[in-house]
This record gives C-alpha cells, sequence and structure tokens, in this order.
DNA sequence: TATTGTTATACTCTATAACTATA
DNA sequence: TATAGTTATAGAGTATAACAATA
C-alpha cells in the first residue's frame, strides 16, 4: 500500500505561487537590465508585427490614451516609429525600429533564465509537466 | 513504442507562460474587484503582523519613501494605523485597522480562483503535479 | 454617427536627495 | 555617525473626458 495521498489544492498553492514569482522575477529581471520598464517591454515584444495604435492597446489591454504616451516616449528614444496609415487616413501604424527589433530579439533570447530552468528538467519530468500545464492553464482560463 | 518524445524546453514556455499569466490576472482581477492597486494588496496581505515602516518597505522590496506613500494612502482610506514604537522613538508600527483586516482575509480567501483550478485536478493529476512545481520552483529560484 | 488618435487632467507607484529626530 | 521616517520632487503608468479628423 504505497502512501500516495493525493495533495488537496492548499498543498499545490504554494509552490505555484513560487513558480509564477520566480517566472516573473526573471523576466523583470531581464527587462530592467536593458533599462525598459514592463510595459515597454511588452509593447516591444508585441510589435513582431507592425500595429495600429488601437490594435496595440488591444493588446496591452490598456486605455487608447495611455499607448500614446507609452508609444510616444519608446519614439522619443528612438525603440518605435509612427507613420501614417496608407489605407485609413485617422491611423497610424507603429513599427518598430532596427534598434527596436535588436532589443526585443535580445529580450526575447534573454528569457534563458526560465528557459534554463525547464532544460534542467529531466525528459522524463518534461514529459509529465507538459500536459498537466496544459491542463492547468484550460481550467484557469475557462 | 509508445510515442514519447520528451518536450524540449520550448514546448514547455507557452504553456507555462499561459499558467502564470491565468494566476497573475486572477490575482489582480480580485484586489481591484476590492478596490485596490496591487501594491496596495501586497501591502495588506504583508500585515498579518504589524510591522514596522522599513521592515514593510524591505517586504515589498521599494524604497522607505515609496512605503510613506503607500500607507499614507491606505491609512487615509482607514486601512491601517501608524503609531509609535514604545521601544524606539525614531520608528513607528504599521497595523491594519478592522477594516484592513477583514478586506485582506477577504483577499486571502478570494484566491478561490486559483484554488478552485487546482481542485478541479483529478487526484492523480495532483499527485503528479506537486514534485514537479517543487522541482522548478528551485531551478528557478537557485 | 461612429472610430482613431491625441491632449488635458488627475491619481498611483516608484525612486533620489535632502531633512528631522533619534540612536 | 548611522538609522527611521518624512518631504520635495520627478518620471512612468494608468484612466476619464473632451476634442479634431476621418470614416
Amino acid at each position: 500500500m504505497p502512501d500516495t495521498v493525493p495533495p488537496d489544492a492548499g498543498d499545490l498553492l504554494e509552490p505555484l505561487a513560487r513558480v509564477v514569482r520566480s517566472y516573473y522575477d526573471a523576466l523583470t529581471a531581464v527587462a530592467t537590465s536593458h533599462g525598459l520598464s514592463g510595459a515597454q517591454a511588452r509593447a516591444l515584444i508585441a510589435l513582431r508585427e507592425p500595429l495600429s495604435m488601437s490594435a496595440l492597446a488591444d493588446h496591452l489591454v490598456c486605455d487608447a490614451s495611455n499607448a500614446t504616451g507609452l508609444i510616444a516616449r519608446m519614439e522619443a528614444r528612438g525603440l518605435v516609429r509612427r507613420d501614417p496609415s496608407p489605407e485609413d487616413r485617422r491611423s497610424k501604424v507603429v513599427t518598430a525600429t532596427a534598434e527596436g527589433r535588436e532589443l526585443a530579439l535580445r529580450l526575447r533570447s534573454a528569457m534563458h533564465t526560465v528557459h534554463a530552468a525547464l532544460e534542467a528538467l529531466t525528459p522524463q519530468e518534461r514529459t509529465a509537466l507538459l500536459p498537466l500545464l496544459d491542463r492547468l492553464g484550460d481550467l484557469l482560463t475557462r
């Protein structure tokens, strides 16, 4: 008779919170090491493809006026550009500059802290973890 | 021959990010539904026990002047109290009021979104998840 | 009339520097 | 001298309301 009493939800909450915190700490450390706020890092990562101001605000889940200020600061720093849309003269297209794209690349690749932790798992652990994470994500977002 | 090719770290990153995002969304939704900012919620949760201003700033990992403004706003709202320390006349002790403690209770118990998702796992899934979360937390924080 | 983006305004969070009172 | 807390100041992120240009 193995001692496999299933843990209750409370037993899982603490280690889950620890994983979440570590994940966020790693990501914000990367952003600030490149002199970016979290909001700016998120915007830059979203700008893989050019986006209109409203599409960007939707993506960042913030008000359009907020996006205006955010992008204005990033434009002043040379990370993005705002061009008039050729299709709709009300609209503007936000594009990452070469410098912005290069920084975004470093931001993405510099998620290596989290990536390395996942690499350090054994193949068995990885195989076991994947469906559990999928399931948990489904449960949390439904 | 089962198709158990172990997933690489990239395969795990996306579902992990989804879990993390859902977790944070749930927590901030709880805080804002009670009219609290994230910083205020964190402070209130930290104040299970009375703390000095500097101990609170340490806990929140922010500057002391930041804690002054934060606690001043919460004090104006009747959530906390600042009393002179009887031991060190330079120091003040921050204590949650009855209203603040009641709100903190609701904040803690209202983590039910995450809790419910964990409850919805099968006993087998919970048993499998716990050691993996522990291991991942260790890898991320070391 | 509705939409896109901006400006004006205001509040919170955050930090640095200078200050007071106390140790 | 060093520490605890505050104030003054500044900048970033956030939202609401009002506005111009365009659809």
